[in-house]
DNA sequence: AACAATAGTGAGTGGTGACTCATCTTGTCT
DNA sequence: AGACAAGATGAGTCACCACTCACTATTGTT
């Protein structure tokens, strides 16, 4: 691949985040390319559809997240690594409102599976130690995790709500993680 | 209001809830009109604008749980009353996908306050209720407990999440509102 | 029955946005 | 340097969709 073209394709991805950000999954791939300073048919050559745009972006931000799960697996405290990503993905997915609405939103038939599973993999890992320790419930399950992490996520899309909700809100679901009183399923 | 207006509104109504519900928010108004047996000047002489529409459904959906949490508040166990909305809502919310979403997206400016509001408070109520026989930790406010409610609605939204996860998660989230183990803000 | 007033109709309009392609430009390799 | 493939360009195409309006139909009333 030319140097010009791998160039322009950060550019595209840069710009891509940034417009989808404010201004929703709606916003027109023309003014993906007047903010990547190129023209549109540069876009299209790079991602053939609006689509594939989207997708990529999802797969980086994915990436990211398992990136920072593993790194958090290899040096975190494991009593709190698991409730630090929460926090961190959380973060994050604020500033990242509309892709991780459409990843939700699952609307595209998506390749995600892959990233997605390498993700599960990684919070896996963090749970297992949490338990291990003692500080999370040996009851809880993965997938239980990840949907509320994706619960979570959907919470901090709320431009309204600040930080400090954002935390309180958590807490509560950390301390329903921890504690042994949990009814009879 | 003539008998057969007031009839295509409540027609129209219908119609768009459930094409809005598996089309997503740009489903076109054309297909409200054909689903609800009208031609589409008529939907537009009920609602100006298609964003009027959906705040149409909004309020409608906002009532609905604003009467069944106030009749929860009339009639419910004060002990386990806000668990049931909550669930009670999740499921509402999963059969209500766009309408939800849209809401959740907070994207048209709304003239929800006032509906929002009722709702907060007939939550407001039921917390009180779950506090006062200690089924519900006393330092847990209603802006906490709405923040809970719109997650979990979004988690709910995940076709892929049977209703056996959705009550695990939501497990996991009562427990945390139960508990005592609370550690310091 | 006659008559307003209210409501319904649907072809048409304007605007937008995803995507194409003939043409020009640039990077890279010998 | 020269040549050529890879890449960039952007005016143009096409489809779709929110919304309009001149006209017709239905109500409810006297």
């Amino acid at each position: 691949m030319r140097a010009d073209a791998q160039r322009n394709r950060m550019r595209i991805l840069e710009a891509a985040e940034a417009v989808f950000a404010d201004g929703g999954p709606d916003a027109s791939t023309e003014e993906v390319a007047r903010r990547a300073g190129v023209a549109i048919g540069t876009v299209f050559r790079h991602f053939p559809t609006k689509a594939d745009l989207l997708r990529a972006l999802m797969k980086r931000l994915l990436q990211q997240l398992t990136d920072d799960a593993a790194d958090l697996v290899a040096r975190g405290d494991p009593q709190t690594a698991l409730f630090e990503f929460f926090a961190l993905l959380v973060e994050r997915t604020a500033a990242n409102r509309t892709v991780v609405s459409l990843l939700a939103a699952e609307g595209m038939d998506l390749p995600i599976t892959g990233p997605l599973g390498s993700l599960t993999d990684a919070v896996r890992e963090l749970l297992k130690r949490g338990q291990s320790t003692g500080a999370v419930h040996a009851d809880i399950q993965v997938d239980e995790v990840m949907a509320l992490l994706v619960s979570a996520c959907q919470g901090a899309l709320h431009g309204g709500w600040g930080i400090d909700l954002r935390q309180r809100t958590l807490n509560i679901v950390f301390a329903g993680m921890r504690t042994q009183d949990r009814r009879p399923r």
